[in-house]
DNA sequence: GCCCCTCCTGCACACGTGTGCAAGTATACC
DNA sequence: GGTATACTTGCACACGTGTGCAGGAGGGGC
């Protein structure tokens, strides 16, 4: 049914290598049989079959990309970006989600293999043992976007988003905003990013001279239902906190609508920071203050480290094996005003320029 | 580098076709060399390759998707749907958007033909005519969701959802909570969409003896930021409506961020119903009140439908070509409290039971 | 012992494409 | 005209897999 460059080749009464070539561009071919040889290819509507070029080239200029769940909307983000930069590039890209199940995971990545992608980009959070273990029998490189593998292999590269900085951003901005009992809404624990954020947290606060008080870190989950415990567990007791940074923006929702229902007033009783940036946040009311993601530039740098490896450049660059990105101050209604003037700047600037 | 069932073959001493035999469970192996080449297998990592295999079988076992941008939570939620069955059915899903330009639409469709895809589906809004043309020529099944192609063509099947319906559920909803001034918030013009869900806006009024009102249609874009328009050229009249039915739900929660600044209570002063029922309609405040698309049903019909057609079963099935499903009134509290009481049953249900 | 049948395996080809090498033809130069 | 050269084309093989057909081996029945 679908036309081949054998049928052409009869066709046009040459060899099916002559056509190969004239459709190639190569400089073998005469003009005139090149310029011929085109035009009957499209007029046969001709379409080169990628799975039998593949086959012989060895790439098959597809790359895989493994999510948890396009659903969650900072994902969806950053598989925009990567499907835009695979595209600039040729590339195509081959959609997998696990539901953070781990059979799936795994079976996920087999495909991937089957298909023999050029490269995988991996984006769920957690990369267990076993998974790893199945990423190395890949033979394509693995480029991971925001997650950790628990042991960290030869062949383990990634991109993330500066944590620590981010965090020391958001706590910063509070206190410049004249806040000094700040509370940390965490993420679950054992989670190398909460850890990160949490200790940006105590950063900002040992800048400011701040004490850090343990007493003021409530443990949450990272989803929008902790957000009701946590307020309680803010605002229940003698001192309580003007401000909270949240470990993310579904944390900070969750900690807005509480607030809400609690009768809470944000920013004037409690100014609220999140983190991620997801769209949601410009929409909620009052509208979140969040630290934002690069995820544009996450997803096109995981490209191109994935690409750039997939074609056997070195590897082993000093700093190439994991970019850091560093996340951006957006400021909303959710922090509010200048609580105090104090002696600084007139302009906050994003950067706080401290290090 | 990768290991072949030549390889295998070379290793257990038999021919290639042996092998390939011994991994396909075809009976005509001795059950003892089978036995011995999958331990060999498994041993030496073996990896089928897909893109072989389906160039001699004429299937890969692989489907397209053709998107706007996943960034949009409604079809992601599709895509996600989409992946799921697709999985379960055997088949992997690759990726292309399009972000509504057409020169990238076309090369999707290309890509996709390339990639020798055994099915398409797309839920880009609109399906020009060049489009068209493409998806014609590309030799596999497509299926639409949730789109409407200019001109329908023998090979066009889809799945949409019952705009009438739901329109008609919205709209009667309100009515039954006491409304009866209710204004449409439109979508983009000339949009089969819109046009739908104003159809059923006006039956719903019919079906209450309640006169249809030109001037209570409001033009819109379906973008959040059309809302603050929408609200003053609602409001500023003399007979305001105490109710709107939005498009969807981004006109919806455009609506609600101009109703909180400009001071209007809602659902006190206006009540809201949105359509779609994005993730995010659970958290605006007040929560939207909305009509709910079967999303992951809609992926999932799309998908069986489309392998059906790629399995080439007859596709002429009466009422087969287009599979309409029906949404879900959401009841939020965007919609308010009952009015005032009138003789009628005292749970609200879904269907409405007219028609 | 011979024949037939069953069971298993290998040969050879196919899918659609790219490419090294040889062979062919036309052209230019002496 | 002979030869060297450049240019163009075709042959044959490769990639990794599936499968029709032939043929070999072995066993059972007469």
């Amino acid at each position: 049914m679908t036309v081949s460059i054998k049928d052409i080749a009869k066709a046009a009464g040459v060899s099916h290598s002559t056509v190969s070539r004239a459709l190639g561009e190569s400089p073998l071919v005469s003009p005139d049989t090149k310029d011929r040889i085109q035009r009957l290819a499209r007029e046969m509507g001709y379409s080169p079959d990628a799975q039998a070029r593949s086959l012989v080239m060895g790439r098959t200029q597809t790359i895989g990309i493994v999510v948890t769940t396009i659903t969650d909307p900072f994902i969806a983000e950053i598989v925009q970006a990567v499907e835009s930069t695979a595209h600039d590039h040729g590339y195509s890209v081959i959609l997998a989600s696990s539901n953070s199940r781990r059979r799936r995971e795994i079976a996920a990545v087999e495909m991937l293999r089957s298909k023999r992608v050029d490269a995988v980009i991996v984006t769920s959070s957690r990369v267990g043992a076993l998974y790893q273990a199945h990423l190395d029998q890949l033979g394509a490189p693995v480029v991971l976007i925001n997650s950790r593998s628990e042991q960290r292999g030869p062949y383990t590269f990634s991109v993330t988003v500066d944590n620590r900085h981010g965090a020391c951003l958001a706590t910063g901005h509070l206190i410049r905003r004249g806040h000094r009992r700040i509370a940390y809404i965490a993420g679950a624990a054992n989670h190398s990013d909460d850890f990160d954020r949490m200790a940006g947290y105590r950063q900002a606060l040992g800048e400011a001279n701040i004490a850090f008080e343990p007493s003021l870190v409530v443990r949450g989950t990272g989803r929008v239902d902790c957000g009701e415990e946590a307020l309680t567990a803010v605002m229940d007791r003698s001192d309580v906190p003007s401000a909270a940074f949240c470990y993310n923006d579904m944390t900070a929702i969750g900690l807005l609508r509480a607030a809400r229902t609690a009768g809470v007033s944000v920013p004037r009783e409690l100014a609220v920071v999140g983190f991620d940036d997801i769209p949601f946040a410009a929409y909620v009311s009052p509208a979140l203050t969040t630290i934002a993601q690069p995820k544009p530039e996450m997803g096109k740098r995981a490209v191109e480290m994935a690409l750039a490896l997939a074609g056997g450049e070195v590897s082993d660059l000093p700093g190439f094996t994991n970019v850091v990105v560093r996340g951006r101050l957006v400021v909303r209604e959710s922090s509010g005003e200048r609580m105090q003037v104090e002696h600084q700047p007139a302009s906050e600037s994003d950067g706080g320029g401290s290090s």
